[in-house]
Formats: structure tokens, sequence, C-alpha cells
DNA sequence: ATAGGGTTAG
């Protein structure tokens, strides 16, 4: 080791000595012209006064300079407080050292620290902390641990402090085994009753995600503080248990404590992961109760809850008041109108920003590609790119999405190129981008050798991109294929078994379709909702309608979205009136709300059955009763079902009435009833406009 | 004298 700053400094301060005049003769106006300068916080001048000053100081006066030099983190101030004090006090009492390495470790040089730790004649229990702490609190875990290991050597013991330093370095590698054992020692030496060092036990587990023994844990502290509390909430949110992280924020009140603003936003993120609107609500209540809705964090937090929550309307209002109003709020506003389908505001929202960064410019992006705006996505990709120096991995997720929707492969390929050149191509979520966008695109080949290149590091995500490109291109054979392999490296999830039910209704194969229910059924797999979907939807296009009602039947929610599946499945399986019966059943029992997809099934049902006024009856109800604004293929229905029927008179009426002209097939097919139940005026009248599109003007 | 959690956007 070569020679240390400080013993440089040391021997210049010692030349100085001989040279330099000091200001001051004696300590003690020295001493109160430094505190004075320690009081107004100027630290160099104090230091100055000290390095002039050739005779040593009080000692209280060194340990206010070291810890000035910690809290402002002045390493050369800190240097030179050492020399002065090795100069002129021969012999420093342990404590200042152990307070000039906790400086040395607040600089961030542990270098410095370790040396001077090394070298003391002279060590007690704070020397050991200092330096563990030190180690800790820059993120040198594995070294803490380490001289903890030594310190149990040399037979010193471990202090209440000590431990509190050494869980937090477990925490940040991760050293289950090694908390435990101190778990244990903390019984042992009786210092059970110390919230710090139970809340770090609490927060070691949470980290190693074992929310059991982080819970119990939690449960047996007596006297738990806002950290605690925090601690938990915390680590339920990022074991995405958001339900018992929300749960935990409320029961703090029980115990008349106030959550920190940290754990106010943590819960917020819980409630923004779930979609949990209404507990998002009464956070905010609280939030506003206890005055903090300035606080600028707490409010960026609740505008991306009810972003998340989808009540965009809740969110603007927050973000009207100017405090909330910063770079990051300000995104999520835009992110809000960009995948909400209202590209237009989000862009003027976005022209608005005083400040943009990559994030900013990719939630804008994401709007563009969300409403499959692949043109307008790539000229703002070119925006970007002139505007803004850095593109992230997420930006290059994001083009290749672009080039993904307008499978434009070619694209493809040269942003493939530009992520090997640049080394991003080893990151999952690009590589996963890459094979998605091959796999979408049809070329199928290179997404095979992708994937290939991928093995040391695909994930799930990737096994199911692969699955997905087979599925949609007609070759479920080989996707169930795939399936099996998929098993050997990785477990399915819902995601894999969606598409491998798409794939098998779409390719009515209704044995495969049947081997991957019976598959889930017997891993006890949670069918949710929208597997639920892909089962019915399955058994319907296979035409096994009983199958799709008995899963239909035994699902214990049912939204709209799986009411669609059914009724269309058995307007699909010409099962007409069973569709109207669970129509009925659906608005009139369960109270869940149709919308235009249900009543395309309706109307379908209808004209299957030729039901003429009952297809009227809803079609009036669907603006009067259900406010569904009806839509093109509505109208085509009964065209449909009226000309199919000969009511001749109404369909001129309800032609006319229609809010849009009349489409080329519409007219074709009014033309042709025309002729078939006889009506000459309705006839000249569409004769004409046929005309018209035939010899436009 | 020395110790724990550390929050917001794609």
């Amino acid at each position: 080791m070569g020679v240390s700053a400080a013993s440089i400094l040391n021997r210049l301060l010692s030349r100085k000595n001989l040279t330099a005049r000091s200001e001051f003769t004696d300590a003690n106006a020295a001493t109160s012209t430094i505190l004075r300068y320690l009081e107004e916080g100027r630290l160099g001048k104090a230091v100055l006064i000290l390095f002039n000053s050739p005779f040593p100081f009080p000692h209280t006066l060194y340990t206010r300079l070291f810890q000035l030099c910690s809290s402002t983190r002045a390493l050369v101030e800190a240097r030179k407080v050492e020399s002065h004090l090795a100069t002129f006090c021969p012999t420093p009492p342990i404590f200042l050292l152990n307070r000039a390495i906790e400086a040395y470790g607040k600089c961030g040089c542990l270098k410095d620290a370790r040396e001077l730790f090394d070298e003391m004649p002279q060590r007690d229990g704070g020397s050991w902390n200092a330096m563990i702490t030190a180690y800790t609190q820059n993120g040198y875990a594995l070294e803490a641990l380490n001289l903890y290991l030594d310190l149990n050597k040399s037979g010193v013991y471990a202090t209440e402090v000590t431990l509190a330093s050494i869980l937090r370095s477990c925490g940040s590698v991760l050293a289950l085994h090694f908390s435990r054992q101190i778990h244990g020692h903390i019984v042992k030496c009786g210092f059970v009753g110390n919230v710090i060092l139970e809340s770090s036990l609490v927060d070691v587990y949470g980290k190693c995600r074992l929310m059991n023994d982080a819970r119990s844990m939690f449960d047996e502290i007596q006297n738990r503080n806002d950290v605690s509390w925090n601690v938990i909430v915390r680590r339920y949110l990022e074991v995405g248990n958001g339900k018992e992280a929300v749960s935990m924020f409320f029961q703090m009140f029980r115990e008349s404590l106030m959550p920190s603003s940290f754990t106010f936003s943590n819960a917020l993120i819980a409630c923004s992961r779930m979609a949990a609107l209404i507990e998002g609500g009464q956070i905010h209540g609280i939030v506003v109760k206890v005055g903090l809705e300035e606080n600028e964090v707490i409010s960026s937090s609740l505008i991306d809850m009810y972003v998340k929550c989808g009540t965009l309307a809740n969110a603007h209002q927050v973000f009207t008041q100017p405090s909330s109003r910063n770079l990051i709020s300000w995104t999520s506003m835009v992110y809000a109108y960009a995948t909400s389908g209202d590209v237009l505001k989000a862009r003027e929202l976005f022209n608005e920003m005083p400040e943009r960064n990559v994030i900013s410019w990719n939630a804008m992006l994401a709007g563009y590609i969300h409403s499959s705006q692949w043109e307008e996505a790539l000229e703002f990709v070119h925006l970007m790119r002139s505007s803004i120096k850095d593109i992230d991995r997420t930006t290059l997720c994001l083009i290749l999405n672009v080039c993904t929707g307008s499978s434009d492969v070619e694209r493809g390929k040269q942003v493939h190129g530009f992520v090997y050149r640049t080394g991003f191509y080893a990151n999952l979520y690009i590589g996963n981008a890459l094979l998605d966008m091959y796999g979408k695109c049809g070329n199928l080949k290179s997404a095979k050798v992708w994937f290939y290149q991928m093995s040391q590091w695909r994930d799930k995500v990737s096994w199911n991109a692969l699955l997905t490109a087979h599925a949609r291109h007609g070759m479920s054979e080989q996707a169930m294929t795939i399936f099996s392999e998929m098993q050997l490296e990785t477990d399915p999830n819902n995601f894999t078994f969606a598409t491998l039910l798409g794939a098998c209704a779409n390719m009515f194969a209704l044995e495969h379709g049947k081997q991957i229910h019976g598959f889930m059924v017997r891993n006890n797999y949670a069918i949710d909702i929208v597997l639920t979907g892909a089962l019915v939807d399955m058994y319907c296009k296979c035409r096994e309608l009983k199958y799709a009602l008995k899963v239909f039947e035994h699902v214990a929610s049912r939204d709209v979205v799986l009411w669609n599946s059914i009724i269309l499945g058995c307007c699909h399986n010409r099962r007409d009136m069973l569709a109207i019966k669970l129509f009925q059943l659906m608005t009139m029992e369960e109270g869940i709300k149709p919308d235009h997809v249900t009543f395309q099934g309706i109307l379908l049902a209808c004209l299957h059955e030729n039901l003429v006024e009952l297809g009227r009856k809803y079609f009036d109800s669907m603006s009067e009763k259900f406010c569904v604004i009806p839509r093109l293929e509505h109208y085509e229905c009964m065209v449909e079902l009226y000309g199919q029927h000969g009511n001749m008179d109404e369909l001129e009426k309800f032609i006319n009435n229609m809010p849009f002209d009349p489409t080329v097939p519409m007219l074709e097919r009014i033309f042709n009833a025309c002729r078939e139940h006889g009506h000459s005026r309705l006839a000249e009248w569409v004769a004409i406009r046929l005309n018209e599109q035939n010899f436009p003007k």
C-alpha cells in the first residue's frame, strides 16, 4: 500500500508549523473562532484555522469537526482534521478515531477508513461498528459480513448497533442463512424488544420473499413504529401481495401511528397495481385529512393510482393542483390519455410539458402503438431521435412493437442489427420483443433461430412468444409440440393456455383443446375469467356447446365478455333461442350491462330464428334502455332481418332513419329484397344510390 | 458517539 493521503498531509502540516505564522497563539481564541465557523456551517474556514494552529485542541472540537465532515461529505477536510489530530495529539482517544472512520465512511472513502481502522493501536467496539457501518452504507455488504466474522474471532462482542448494520447488509445480498443466525443471536443476547433490530429482521425476510417469516416477526414486535410498518407494507407490495400491503396500511391506524410519506406512496402503488379504486380513494381521503395533498411524491402516486384504476377524471383533478405537476405525474397523465385511446389529447399534454425525458417520450410512443397508429409512431420515433440523445431498452421494445404491428420485418431486422451493435441484445425484454416481432410477422424461421440463440437466458415469455407465433399461423400441431418441449424448461402459465386454446379454436382441434383443459385441471391451475372465456370459445368453435355451457355454469363470476362468448357461441351452434334466454338471464337476473358485441349476438339470433318483432324490440332497447349506440354491424343485421322477412315498409323507414349512408352491401341486400318481395319505390331509391356508387358524379 | 425502511412516470 502506498503512502496514505493522511500521512502526506501530516508531513505538510509539520513543515508548515516551522514556517507559517499562526493567527492564533492560544487554543482558547482559536477554539471559539472555529466553533463560530462550525455553527455557521463554514467547514473550510474552520479547518483552515485548525490547520494553521500548531497546538492540540479539545477532543470535543475534533468531534464536532468530524461530524460536520460526515454530514457534508467533505473528504479533504476530514483528512486534514485527522492529520492535525495525529500530529498534535500523540495518543488520540479511540472514540475520536472512530469518528474519523465514520467520516471517511460517510465520504465514501472506504480505503482511508480501512487504513485507519487497520492502523489503530487499539480498537473498541465502536471502531468495529464504525467500520462495519461504513461498508454497509456504501453497499459493500460482503466486506461488512466478513468484518463481522473477524469481530467474532477477535473476541469483541457484537452490540445491537453492530447487528442492525449487519442485517442491512444481509438484506442487500439476501444472506438468509446468515440472517437466521443473527436472529438467533438477537434472541440469545436478549436484544428482543429492540424495534430497529426486529424491523430489520422483517425487512430481511421480506427481501428474501419469505413473507410468512417476515409477518410472524412483525407480529412479535411489541412497539412497532412507522419504519416497521413501512417495511411490511413495502415488502408485501414487492412480493406482489398488494391486498395485504393495503390491508396493513389501514391496520396501522389502529395503533395510532401516522404512516410516513413513503408508506402512503407504497400503499398507493399497491392500489394502482390492483386497480383498487375504492381503497385508493380512501387513502386519498386520509391524505387530504392529514394535509399531505401538497406532497409531490404522494400526489404523483395518487395520480398514477387513478390512472391505473381507469378514472382519468380523478387523476386530472389531482393533476390540476400546481404542487403535483412534475415530470413524473405529467408523464403519468400522458400515458393515461395515450393508452386510453385519446392520442390527440395525450400529444397535446406531451407538447405542453416543460421538460421531458426518455420515459415521457416512451409513454407517448406507447400511445401510438396502443391505437395501432404505425405511421404516426414511426414519425414520432424520428422526432424522438432528433430531440433526445438517449433511447433505452423500452424505446427499443416499443420500436419493435411498431415493426410487429405494421408487419415490417425489414425494419425489424434493422432494429435487430442496432440492438446487436449496441449490446442491448442480451436484455431479455428486447430479446422477447425481437422474438415476438419475427413470430407475429410470420418469419417463423428467424423466430426459431433467435429462440435457439436465446437458449441460455430465455424465459417463459420467450416460450409463449414462440407458441403464439405458431398458433397465429395455423400451426396448432407444432404449437402442441412446443407446449410439451416448454415443460422441460419452464411451467406454462395462463397466457400459454389462452394461446393454445385460441389455436385449438381456430383449428377446430377439439381433442387438443380437451387435452389443454385436462392439463389445467390436473395441475390445479386457477382458471380465471379470461381462460374460462378461451375455453368457452374453444368448445363453441369445436361445436361442443354442451362442454362450453358446463364450463360457463361452473365459473364463480361472469363479466360481459364471458357472457358474449357464450351468447355468440350459442348462435354459432344454432341454439339461438338459448342465446336469447341467456341474454335475459344476463340482463335481468345478473344485472350485467350488455355491450355492442352482446347485441350483435342477440340480433344474429333473431335473424337466425326470423324473429323480426323481437329483433326490432332489441334494436330499439339498445339506445333506449342500455345506452349502447348501434354500430354499422347492428344496422346491417336489421336490414338483413327486415329484408329476409319481407317487411319492406319498415325497411324503408329504417333505412331513412339511419344516421349514416347505407353501404354498398346493404344497398345490394335491399335491392335483392325488393326483387323478392316487391317494393318499387324502395327499389328505385336503391337503384339510384347504387348507380351513384358505380358512376360517381 | 455508533443502527433499520427510502416512496412517484414508460
